[in-house]
DNA sequence: CGGCTGAGTGATTCCCGTTTAGTGTTCTGC
DNA sequence: GCAGAACACTAAACGGGAATCACTCAGCCG
């Protein structure tokens, strides 16, 4: 009678994880390594590696390298826009609506370095359209909930030049502006960055809204 | 009597250009390729192909690829410089100093976006940094220029909000967002990029510099 | 003539993302 | 209870990037 060998006839492989829970194993490495390299950083090789998996493997479950990356930054603005949507929900001033979102919005620039470039600073050349697109919406959801406040802004008439939509982009680019300094130059000598958000802020909302 | 066949030898190599005339050859079909396709688009290859010569030959006159793009985009960043050691030099109040700066640093950005992104957006990890020097250098020293209008308004005690190097930067971060997020997310539907830039100045002049 | 030097080359190396063909295991329908 | 589909996975390879290597010319100088 044969000895069945059910387990250890040439377990070299990973132990049959059902799929899907691979999935998440793939999405965590690929975060750690990616939040510490960036995207250049975060090779299909790397990332295999270290969940101990052929590199072929990671095309079982995604289509490609920028499905990776770009999944876990979806999860990353997703997190974004709810930090909107609570301070939409805050009973104050449009004012301080738009204040407390451009703050939101730099933190989390420069919480999340690796994600802000990808998203934000990146062409987006070499990706499709259909795989950007998610992402592209949850970012047009950001501005849509930040333009909100600017809007009713707008609507009180204390605009002092331009149009909401105007108003709302010169205020995002011009934060956007200085996280993305900092994150891209950091060996500059830049002013404590604190400070800085804060000038930015008092300069802008003080330069586009009278009291 | 043998005829000493001197050409026509083998000549399928090209015809011994002297050297450093070779080199300007280099730099200026990689600028083209550079300004159509961008960084990633100018592959040394292709570069080697419009001078008519195999890719090994750029390793000649050039350490690596990088220093053929940042020599290119250094001559760009001192016309850059010029422009603001010109505008320095009219008897104009420090103000309009400023706003014509950092206008035609704008104007610069849309002008000349590969450039601008390599020098501007990138965060120059996978450039060494004895490479990156001169290019870090020159853009100090825009900089400094455009630092010293703002030190006088500090001067005539008519900042409103930080330090006048915290004004400078703020100045500068704020406009260089606006074009970066106009150069690197074209598709997105932008009001007019003049008005824009006009209610960017006006917001953060009027915002940080009193009357 | 002989040796040196600088410009240029093809082959090669390494790393990247991605594709192909195939292997072993498990599940399912008959 | 068993064939075969479905699944999770792999090794090998491809094509395309940058960069390097050993080598070959051509001209020149003594």
């Amino acid at each position: 009678m044969t000895v069945v060998l059910k387990k250890p006839h040439k377990s070299a492989r990973k132990p049959k994880g059902d799929g899907h829970l691979r999935r998440g194993e793939i999405l965590a490495a690929a975060e750690k390594i990616f939040i510490a390299e960036g995207y250049s950083g975060a090779t299909i090789r790397k990332i295999a590696d270290a969940v101990g998996v052929s590199s072929t493997a990671l095309y079982m479950h995604f289509r490609d390298k920028d499905q990776i990356l770009l999944e876990i930054s979806n999860d990353a603005i997703e997190r974004l826009l709810d930090l909107n949507i609570q301070i939409a929900s805050q009973p104050i001033d449009p004012v301080s609506r738009v204040r407390l979102m451009l703050e939101a919005y730099m933190r989390f620039a420069l919480d999340n370095p690796n994600t802000y470039q990808l998203v934000f600073c990146s062409t987006g050349d070499h990706v499709s359209a259909d795989k950007i697109g998610e992402t592209m919406a949850l970012g047009d959801r950001c501005f849509e909930k930040f333009s909100e406040p600017v809007h009713d802004i707008a609507a009180q008439g204390r605009l002092r030049s331009g149009s909401a939509v105007q108003a709302a982009e010169v205020l995002w680019s011009g934060c956007h502006g200085l996280v993305s300094l900092l994150i891209t130059k950091p060996s500059r000598g830049w002013s404590e960055p604190e400070q800085l958000m804060k000038v930015m802020l008092d300069g802008l909302l003080h330069g586009l809204v009278t009291d």
